[in-house]
DNA sequence: TACTATGCTACACTTAGTGTAGGTCAACGA
DNA sequence: TCGTTGACCTACACTAAGTGTAGCATAGTA
């Protein structure tokens, strides 16, 4: 079993997120100690890896919530996880070509500075 | 002159938002006219576009009104304005790089999906 | 024994807006 | 002339997704 803070450095993530996202129901009450510690499972792990990887991808802490609640569900909704990560990575995609607009803004504008522009 | 209403539009922007980027002075306090309306000129519409564009690429409403500062303090910042702009570029680079390396992770997912497995 | 590290809760604060209440004003139709 | 849109105004409350801080407990170490 990993301590919070363990996990956090794992991760790559917050203490204060990982707190968070317990509040939020993202994960179950972590089991603790004696002294009232946070203790995780590599398997919880895991799950904060992903759920750190959805953050990025852009998904609200909600939408992860709503997929976990499906996980828990147990196999019958195993179609409709595969829709929200598919509507997710659309986003992704969509996300970085937007991306990819803006640099060629950012780049015009570099251009017009290197000639010597001064807007 | 044009209206709040008719830049939020053309810019693609909300009208709310325009205020906010007045209060935190990445605008000038715009011209009113006799009911008190705020009026826009074309410059300041562009201005306007490049502000969302960097918002789009993640920089801070902070930073622009950094950058908006050397802009009003004339030519001699240039340099400094286009590191602003070079770095931003990087970070926007670095953010795509990310995003993708999301989308792997994704598709592995997916993968793992379509065999049938259940995590 | 004293100090340091790590953890706990609860609460305040942050960013970048969005939404709402309550008000003004001009234009338009009946 | 009245009434009602529609667009604007200010001020304030609220949101998401955390981060930071205060004040505490406890365990290991010098």
């Amino acid at each position: 079993m990993l301590t919070i803070g363990e996990v956090a450095k794992e991760v790559g993530i917050n203490i204060g997120a990982i707190r968070f996202y317990e509040r939020k129901g993202l994960l179950e009450p972590a089991a603790r100690n004696e002294q009232n510690n946070r203790l995780y499972t590599e398997h919880e792990l895991k799950w904060l890896v992903f759920i750190k990887c959805l953050r990025e991808t852009g998904m609200s802490v909600e939408d992860i919530k709503r997929y976990y609640d499906k996980v828990n569900e147990g196999t019958s909704t195993l179609p409709e996880r595969i829709k929200l990560i598919q509507d997710q990575k659309q986003k992704l995609l969509d996300d970085i070509e937007a991306k990819k607009a803006q640099l060629v803004h950012l780049e015009h504008k570099l251009e017009r500075y290197y000639r010597g522009e001064n807007y």
